[in-house]
DNA sequence: AATACAATTAACAATTAAGTTAATTGTTAA
DNA sequence: TTAACAATTAACTTAATTGTTAATTGTATT
């Protein structure tokens, strides 16, 4: 379920966003709201599909909930793509 | 649209597959159809997908049409990624 | 306890995506 | 031209995704 829930969970440009958002460090979900039209709820949602994806992690800090880009789940992304183009064994 | 529709065509099990079978060389579409359960018309849907984000090029030959991988669209993805993880400048 | 605030979850409407069968377009060969 | 075959496109159904507003959960403050 892995390379199926990064690739999905980044199929989507706002989601795309609120990774490149979060490059520069954590933010609060009001943080992220605020750079999009929609609602909040709406960003809720793409927070939780990021979250199931785990290319974020959340920590909840008073009232506030924070999330931070993890990137790890990327490996696999890179890899399968090297594998595609050949660059793996048999090209 | 290349990283969005190139993101979208990945977001698919079967197109994936489709894709990995390509990596052998060309396949014509009743090869490709072989490897599935789903109906043709299926099949052909995800393969229009896929051209249309240039990830793979067809060519008619006779009554068989052959696909081919092109996997020159995936330096974008690449590079996105690459960038996200923070190997790019500021990081 | 009551209020306020941050954020999520629930319930619903609208759009998009994926699958099916049936009809159509190309191409070859009788 | 007609028949046969490869593949796509059309029409339709169903499931998933995205968005909205309203209600709920969690935390801090008074």
């Amino acid at each position: 379920m892995g390379l199926q829930n990064t690739l999905r969970a980044l199929a989507d440009p706002i989601r795309r966003e609120i990774l490149s958002l979060l490059k520069a460090g954590p933010l609060t979900a009001g943080d992220i709201c605020r750079h999009f039209t929609v609602t909040a709820a709406a960003v809720s949602r793409h927070l939780a599909v990021l979250r199931e994806a785990d290319l974020i992690r959340d920590r909840r800090e008073g009232k506030f909930i924070y999330y931070e880009l993890n990137t790890s789940v990327l490996e696999e992304i890179m890899f399968w793509i090297t594998e595609l183009k050949g660059d793996g064994d048999d090209a």
